[in-house]
DNA sequence: CCTGTGACCGAAG
DNA sequence: TCTTCGGCCACAG
């Protein structure tokens, strides 16, 4: 059963029904980010995987993304925020690259120019409970 | 409907 | 380590 656009795990905080993602997604994922305490580091995957499936990453890039429009708000650490591969996410010398950096090197993160972070070392480990 | 795009991921070589 | 490639989900054209 359920098995709409393909079998996945059992997500959570996501839907069983056609859509994967169901309303109130991006809140879930600012919430997550805002726990990421000043000059640690997760990834895309890893908020997704918090929220049950790891195959909407994508999603939470755009959940940060909506977050420029929006504006207000509590504020949300999306700088915190790099992908797997332990880089930021926006092509090198883009102005948003460039944003990203200074926001993280300003809370002690280095940034290579290719935007290498250590993400090994600040990877935060979201609390289980919830 | 089909295609392209996005702040992505992970396995394989 | 780095690169390539297939997968993944939603949405705009």
């Amino acid at each position: 059963m359920a098995k709409k656009p393909s079998d996945r795990a059992e997500p959570f905080g996501l839907d069983d029904e056609y859509r994967v993602l169901r309303p109130g997604f991006n809140q879930r994922v600012y919430e997550l980010v805002r726990q990421v305490p000043r000059g640690a580091l997760t990834t895309y995957g890893d908020v997704a995987r918090t929220l049950g499936a790891v195959q909407v990453s994508r999603h939470v890039g755009n959940a940060l993304a909506a977050l420029r429009d929006h504006g207000g708000g509590e504020p949300v650490p999306w700088q915190r925020v790099v992908n797997s591969k332990g880089k930021i996410s926006f092509p090198p010398g883009s102005p948003s690259f460039e944003r990203q950096r200074e926001a993280l090197e300003e809370e002690g993160v280095t940034v290579s120019d290719d935007g290498r972070v250590p993400l090994r070392e600040r990877r935060w480990t979201f609390v289980p409970c919830d």
